[in-house]
DNA sequence: CAATCATATGTGTTAATATTCATATGTGTA
DNA sequence: TACACATATGAATATTAACACATATGATTG
């Protein structure tokens, strides 16, 4: 390995947490849930997706660790467990804003 | 649309972001380049992939304008053109490792 | 405890993506 | 020009992931 080269870390812990990123109906579930806890009923009504594919992403957010379920009487409410990650995709959506600016300039 | 709903920007714009660094391959050449340029051999070399799919993922990150390519003699030279990607992932890797620690305490 | 609502799960199908093999293109040099 | 080297591309296959359908589980209400 160069000594140039630029440690990633685990690039498997990174790749698996970006692969859960990267399914849009799944950024759209962490976007519609924002800074509050919703029931899977309110997910569904707002990314308008079926009953069994929210579920399905929802399993998947979990298993991670990316949001967190809590049962009210009949309801599982879902939220983000740290909200940091939210600022981390608000960075990511900013450098790719400036990314294509200067795409174009170049 | 809740008024609490968080604004992602363009889901599908981040997706695609996502989606190629969910590539562990990728992830990798990204990284084996750091803020050097090198010839794709080096990374080749480095990654301990094969020549064509090194060449492969090139073509994804080059087309995402994510590598950027530069022929001097016979090699060609690919470097990160906006090195603040490398700060990004590194801020997901540091969040990664506090949020394991999280989910261990939790 | 039967009926209903909210959510999850198992299975099969389909679509997307990575990988390899063979080959092409472009560059330097004898 | 012929040859060797660096890299790219096309086609075929393999792997993976999303989605839909049917059904199961768990909670509430009468």
């Amino acid at each position: 390995m160069n000594i140039n080269t630029y440690d990633c870390g685990s690039v498997k812990h990174l790749s698996t947490l970006f692969k859960l990123l990267a399914e849009p109906n799944r950024l759209k579930i962490l976007c519609s849930l924002g800074l509050e806890c919703r029931p899977v009923s309110d997910i569904i009504e707002s990314t308008e997706l079926s009953q069994t594919n929210v579920s399905f992403h929802l399993r998947a957010l979990r298993e991670a660790g990316l949001v967190k379920p809590e049962r009210k009487g009949a309801f599982i409410y879902y939220c983000l467990p740290d909200p940091e990650l939210l600022r981390l995709l608000g960075d990511f959506r900013h450098w790719l804003e400036e990314h294509q600016k200067e795409k174009t300039v170049v």
